[in-house]
DNA sequence: CTGGTTGTTAAAAGCAGGTTAAAAAAGGTT
DNA sequence: AACCTTTTTTAACCTGCTTTTAACAACCAG
């Protein structure tokens, strides 16, 4: 979420907090794009009005990086110039200050669920790695005549970390979703997956998996 | 289905749903091409007119893995050039847009029906696999003068790792499809059938039933 | 320097799958 | 019905893969 307005900004992160999303906020373009760069998202709201860059820009940017990704823009103006600028650059929806807060949450949900079956990333099942070919339903590693096969755990690890290729993974976010709780052991068993997994890659110098320490995980690779 | 209105994508596979068909649906032609080496399919629907390839490029590379499957375009366009173009890759049918759902209803079924007897993967009754000949029907194998028989649920397994060839048969897939169940006595009762039709297809090395662990099996063949 | 985080390895525990043989069930035949 | 044959299930034992646990070394941040 891009929002100047600190109060607003503030409030509108704890609504949405308590309805089970996580929210990133920053206030400003620069921020955006930064954020945007190192982390993984679901769905960008852009304030229009902002200080130094507008709404608009910031979304040309993001659009330039993922084509997919849901954008809402938040705006008092109602000037059909506007609304009609944001859906040229592939706005998914918009909607004009003051506004009702469950009408956000509503088209929110509305535009998750709707590009959830689909939305490129998360039912992928094939990667390229540097110049290894990593799938993710036969759970194989190939790299030209040879092959590795992986186990259940280590090929989930790591199509998590082809999602948020040249991203931070969070750990727990890692955690949650393939051992579905965060505890001290489990922590170390991924620390032993990720040693593994840093084995079959080894063979590719211009793939690594590097430590952001105290956050997680981020699978390196150019292209 | 490769579609990427999502609007229309949706109406479109509930309504088959409604009609008894299973629908995979992508929005864009590496999605497509990577889920029709990954699953199998008895027909595909193809929106001509897509973000990155078009239906046409998609075509090409499914016939270049499938000489027969059928294939519908949907367009918009109405030039002789591109219905042209679509018959030169191979298409059966194409409809434009807007259209009557009942009549691609009607298309599709008509397709599968005339291409049922030697093509629909789901009944076909004659396998090469290696240098076996496996006849569904009559539960034969056989290979060169030699023939070896097999019981109605030895065929049945072999039938669907023959449907999946090359592809990953889920576990319990085969068991719900053949025992109808899913409990630990069927599960072990399908690994001895496995082993049995693994000593069935011993003889010839270039065939091999895999085993994904955790997941299902896969007969591997060349050809 | 120090406490918490992460890397690495090896052993242990846990499970899924392979194989075989015997028991049970189903189907034919006399 | 009694008997035989074929098919399928159950059981047991064993192998091998997968994951966890533990211990120790290396590392980073304050």
């Amino acid at each position: 979420m891009v929002e100047d307005d600190k109060n607003f900004g503030a409030v509108m992160r704890s609504y949405l907090n308590i309805h089970d999303f996580d929210v990133e906020w920053v206030d400003d373009g620069a921020l955006a794009l930064q954020a945007f760069e190192n982390q993984s998202f679901d769905l960008c709201i852009l304030d229009v009005m902002l200080p130094h860059v507008d709404g608009f820009t910031i979304a040309a940017g993001i659009r330039k990086k993922d084509e997919h990704i849901p954008i809402i823009f938040l705006t008092a103006k109602t000037l059909k110039k506007d609304i009609l600028e944001g859906f040229r650059i592939g706005a998914d929806d918009y909607i004009t200050k003051p506004f009702d807060s469950e009408v956000l949450l509503m088209k929110i949900k509305a535009i998750l669920k709707r590009n959830s079956m689909f939305n490129s990333n998360s039912d992928r099942d094939e990667f390229q790695i540097g110049k290894y070919l990593f799938n993710a339903s036969l759970r194989t590693i190939s790299y030209g005549a040879g092959e590795q096969k992986l186990s259940p755990k280590e090929s989930e690890l790591l199509r998590m970390l082809c999602i948020h290729m040249n991203k931070v993974l969070p750990r727990e976010e890692a955690l949650n979703s393939i051992w579905g709780e965060d505890s001290y052991f489990t922590t170390r068993s991924m620390d032993v997956f990720m040693s593994k997994l840093r084995k079959y890659l080894k063979d590719d110098p211009t793939v690594e998996i590097g430590t952001v320490h105290g956050r997680g995980y981020i699978l390196k690779s150019e292209l």
